[in-house]
DNA sequence: CTGTTAGCGCATTCAG
DNA sequence: CTGAATGCGCTAACAG
């Protein structure tokens, strides 16, 4: 058990520093010499001792992944994604869940958490202050943002602000003037600045097409489904007219708002036209139009990106925006006819 | 930059031993020194490096997930578990995903995955074969299985046959006599355990209350709500008499399950019931009457385990059952009368 | 209670 | 192409 370098060295005849060249496929060892410690080292089931290693050469072969949340659409698949391309690499993900937004937690992570004990960081749609950024950005390892842009940090996400547009505009289009929107949670703007976009892409595309803005159809939520419903049923609740349409600031809000309209007996879309973004797994099924983004992708890229970082490439680490599809499927159409 | 502890050592006007055990809360180490210490590092922002410390005392304080997939349901949930009472307790979190059941990427794991790498290891519902276990046993690192049960390793779960039991004796008490079952995958069974818990304990519980078997009936998904949605169109496109209600392995699945109900018009509870497993965050807005599990709590239970085991505790890993229970919602009814 | 002395296991100069 | 020596930063006896 637990075989090391010198056990490796010893049964293949050669010196430790020439193990340490040929198992990790440094030049300078002949190539019988490398055959015969492979065949070493593999007889013995040995594996270098990471923290030896680290220690020897400053470098953990391990990126750290910063996330609010791991049980939420987003994170799952974009650790997904960063795991892949970390793993055929050799790299090991550790990660890191706040368990929220909320500020209190998180202090205590940047200081420690980089220290020696990662090659690189990817921080998952959550701002970061000005003086987090700085300390991360003194330990000097490459640092991304994946979900959202965080100001000073290169990132990898979709541009928000045309993904918002593109689905209100698709309501437009299909004729409907009372729009109203079900946004991210205003409380962790502080936190998190995709809400921010995608609210603002809302109100300048429905001021753009001179349509009227009602406060009272802006409802916010927190991205989950049962906050979607509870948004709908807000709006479902107001006296007087009602939107014949809603744009959902996720897909979770949006199916959370047609299982709202469905107990209502409010039909979609004859009566009700839902947009989201995201195409949640439970959106094709649910039949749910939306604009689609690929979080694995993006976890994907980004990961890419550090990992060439790492290995030496000049300026690998930059701002990249991913594509976004609106997905037409059944619960989007027409407005209802009725009086103006 | 990198305070080292020497650094401290001389702010502090101590050796780098008195640092290391104040800075650890070791005994031997008077109030005074200590708080002198703990202010010198304090002021230089001295972290130890988890390289030397790790090579130094034979432990990394970081313990190892491994999971099929992190993006489903129960995993991101017990991952999130796992991760609030390792970070509680100072410990790290290394996430090894496999993407998958299949075999073949999972094999290169177990070998050099925890050599000096973790201090302990869990296991979320995959399945090990013998020779995989005595690898990590031979180890000597904790070792547990989470949502699923592992021959010869402990593990935290709920009582998949009961919790199966409870959801058809539901039915069955409901007045139901023609039931389906969509059922988690069988060509996974060699990875995972869980389904086949869960089908035998439907069989048992159909022929204990003296009801048919319906090959027709059983039919096999992945878990998914694509799948289950394909499973439960399977069922409603067979020619002759339908089942009154439908048994999910996974709310996922009986998610997919209404959807495909509600796009052919079939309506629940009145033409059709439908009973999952889990409790999905979905479920509730859906309606959907479950039999209810905690992934985060099982995760909780089971990272408290092995971190007090590495605490010294004798036996402090020992196989638990969670509890699970039963939720009425509005998906399940009396079945619809009509001739026997 | 505190300082001194050795390593932990590997990667790296630098000779050869 | 290869080996011997040195150190990465910290912890763990052992003295004192």
């Amino acid at each position: 058990m637990g075989a090391g370098i010198d056990d490796v060295a010893l049964r293949a005849g050669v010196s430790t520093a020439t193990v340490s060249r040929a198992l990790r496929g440094l030049p300078r060892v002949s190539p019988e010499t490398r055959a015969r410690v492979l065949a070493a080292a593999r007889d013995l089931g040995y594996v270098a001792s990471p923290s030896a290693s680290g220690l020897a050469t400053g470098r953990t072969r391990t990126v750290g992944v910063m996330v609010p949340y791991v049980d939420r659409w987003y994170f799952g698949h974009a650790i997904e994604g960063i795991d892949q391309v970390l793993r055929e690499n050799g790299y090991n993900l550790l990660l890191f869940s706040l368990g929220g937004y909320s500020p209190g937690r998180r202090r205590s992570f940047t200081e420690s958490m980089v220290r020696k004990q990662i090659d690189a960081l990817l921080v998952l749609t959550l701002w970061l202050s000005d003086e987090e950024l700085l300390q991360l950005q003194r330990t000097d390892i490459p640092l991304m943002a994946v979900g959202g842009p965080v100001d000073g940090c290169a990132g990898v996400h979709i541009d928000d602000t045309a993904a918002a547009a593109a689905a209100v505009e698709h309501l437009i289009g299909l004729g409907h003037r009372h729009i109203g929107y079900l946004h991210g949670a205003a409380q962790d703007e502080h936190n998190f600045k995709v809400p921010g976009l995608r609210s603002v892409a809302f109100r300048n595309t429905m001021v753009r097409a001179g349509l009227e803005l009602r406060p009272e159809w802006l409802v916010p939520g927190d991205f989950t489904i049962a906050d979607g419903a509870r948004a709908a049923a807000r709006i479902f609740d107001l006296p007087g007219d009602k939107p014949t349409a809603l744009f959902c600031g996720s897909d979770e809000m949006a199916l959370g708002a047609m299982f709202e309209a469905q107990r209502r007996g409010i039909r979609i879309p004859q009566e009700l036209s839902v947009v989201g973004i995201d195409d949640h797994e439970f959106s094709e099924p649910a039949g749910l139009t939306t604009v689609a983004q690929k979080p694995v992708e993006q976890g994907r890229a980004a990961a890419a990106m550090v990992l060439a970082e790492l290995n030496g490439s000049p300026a690998a680490v930059q701002e990249t925006i991913m594509p976004f599809e609106l997905v037409v499927r059944s619960t989007t159409a027409p407005p209802p006819k009725r009086p103006a």
